[in-house]
RNA sequence: AGCGGGGUGGAGCAGUGGCAGCUCGUGAGGCUCAUAACCUCAAGGUCGUAGGUUCGAAUCCUACCCCCGCCA
């Protein structure tokens, strides 16, 4: 089955933070399960690149946008591939097929009238790239940027957005677009259900950088306009439209949940299938500012960890859609309590039991252990599936934790090394049930750690496959003589 | 001011009507295969305050107090 998941485009006003990780390391989770499943699965990513703001920095910086554009735009595309994301496209708001979509989006909406001509009076901020209301002014303000919009009359070009309150409600409701978690459904309910809602100026006269409207070059495209058609743009390419998941964090709900799917019925297209807002990070119990300089660089984080520890932590220590308190404190805790202590020393102290009392060769055994609750693991895909399916992160990882604790209990409560002098056969069948576990914890894993999944194959002496989850799920599969290799620990602590 | 999130054992959190849970930390014990790791047991909470609804509320309603966020 087709699964079109995207991120944002992120802004290139600035360099790539824990925020963008975050959400581009929860697509890349999806698409790797999505292939373990069977789907056709594609991840779109890339960079926004117009608009009056990124102008200004770059004429700060004393070179051309597109110039300013490359460079932040490369550290994102090269900042994914580090943490091995798999997306399918890197799409740039200045690609020549965005461009050229864009152009025949905005005819398509003029062709079937949706486009005016007006005059728009308004009070922009340059921070926000938009118009601000009156009513969303603090101290005549802008709250979010703290800064004195300009006043500004243009003539403008106008979306006719506000013909589709209704029909917007209604699909939002029966979740024909799902919002999710249910909290952002509802915020974006009560925008739409409390007000009018008001046409959007869709162009800009003095805004050089972007993209010129088809039928008046004197205006360019509106940045927020040209960066929602990119899902578009790229859906284009291999008819992949409508999208099936748009990930992104709380800041551009309205966009995708009031702009975007209006613009997508005005051209007689399908609206995306759903959207997941996830939460913001703390750091510290701070937010995160360059003021108060303690912006989480991606960078400096694999300089600490591998990137394994880093993906699997982002997603077990924080529910996806909550908020979350960053610190590295946490993340070392994080490290050594459930890396280091429970999953590393269980393939350790299985592996090395093996070899020292099998040769390091897996056998076979006829017989079953009847005190071994093979449900356990069953238990544990069904809620490592359920809860990919509905983007719980933290619950599949917890289900995978549970599992980890069951089988270090198994091997207390059965001592191997007690068997190993009085019963070889028992021995055999307790060691074969534990070397399955951390088989199937390494597919369980391996949307999370797909390093950490390659590893522990590696070393259970079977080759991992990223696809076809069919027969890993059964049991029994790790064949009778299967040579394994001990090596050093995968998470040595850290004091 | 507005909008939004939150106040649960020492710390960090989960839990939206039915005996209050998890992780870390603490105390005691067990084991010795393992990365001083693992396993077991225990102590520790009148779930921000005050009212209300209900057979029953951390969970619903009302008022109030406090913290945080609103350049991703």
């Amino acid at each position: 089955m087709k699964y079109f998941i995207t991120t944002p485009i992120y802004y290139v006003n600035d360099a790539p933070h824990i925020g963008h990780l975050y959400t581009t390391l929860a697509g890349d989770i999806l698409v790797r399960y999505h292939k373990l499943i069977g789907d056709d699965v594609y991840l779109l990513t890339g960079t926004d690149e117009h608009g009056a703001k990124i102008a200004e920095v770059a004429e700060k910086k004393g070179i051309e946008p597109k110039e300013f554009a490359d460079q932040i735009s490369a550290q994102f595309k090269s900042l994914w591939a580090k943490y091995d994301v798999k997306f399918d496209r890197f799409i740039r708001t200045t690609d020549a097929d965005h461009e050229i979509t864009v152009a025949e989006f905005l005819t398509k909406l003029k062709e079937k009238d949706f486009i005016y001509k007006g005059e728009y009076k308004g009070l922009y901020c340059r921070g926000c790239e938009s118009y601000k209301k009156q009513s969303e002014l603090v101290d005549g303000k802008c709250p979010d940027h703290n800064r004195v919009p300009e006043e500004l009359s243009e003539p403008a070009y106008f979306f006719k957005l506000s013909q589709f309150k209704s029909q917007l409600i209604e699909l939002i409701k029966c979740n024909a677009l799902l919002i999710q978690p249910e909290i952002r459904k509802n915020e974006v309910l009560s925008f739409l259900q409390g007000q009018e809602l008001e046409d959007v100026a869709i162009s800009r006269q003095n805004v050089a950088w972007g993209i010129p409207l088809p039928w008046d070059n004197k205006h360019t495209i509106y940045v927020w306009v040209d960066a929602l058609i990119n899902y578009y743009t790229a859906a284009k390419e291999k008819n992949l439209w409508p999208a099936d998941l748009h990930l992104m964090a709380k800041d551009i709900l309205r966009f995708h949940c009031v702009i975007w799917p209006a613009m997508l019925i005005a051209i007689g297209e399908k609206p995306p299938k759903s959207v997941f807002v996830h939460g913001y990070f703390t750091i510290d119990g701070q937010k995160m500012s360059k003021s108060l300089g303690n912006v989480v660089d991606p960078d400096k984080l694999l300089e600490q960890y591998p990137r394994d520890v880093i993906r699997v932590f982002l997603f077990k220590a924080f529910p996806f859609g909550s908020d979350g308190d960053f610190s590295f404190d946490l993340l070392k805790e994080f490290y050594n309590g459930q890396l280091a202590n429970e999953l590393g020393n269980l393939v350790q102290r299985v592996l090395t039991m093996v070899k020292n009392y099998q040769n390091g060769v897996i056998t076979k055994p006829k017989d079953i252990d009847p005190t071994f609750e093979i449900d356990k693991v069953s238990e544990t895909w069904s809620l490592w599936k359920s809860s990919l399916d509905n983007l719980q992160f933290e619950l599949g990882l917890k289900a995978i934790w549970a599992l980890i604790k069951y089988a270090n209990q198994y091997i207390d409560d059965n001592k191997p090394w007690g068997l190993a002098k009085s019963d070889s056969e028992k021995l055999a069948i307790v060691l074969y049930n534990l070397t399955e576990v951390i088989r199937h914890l390494s597919i369980l894993l391996l949307p999370y750690m797909p390093d950490t999944a390659s590893e522990i194959s590696n070393r259970l002496g079977i080759k991992l496959q990223e696809d076809l989850l069919v027969d890993k799920q059964n049991w029994g599969v790790l064949k009778d003589g299967t040579k394994i290799e001990l090596s050093e620990a995968l998470f040595p602590r850290r004091g």
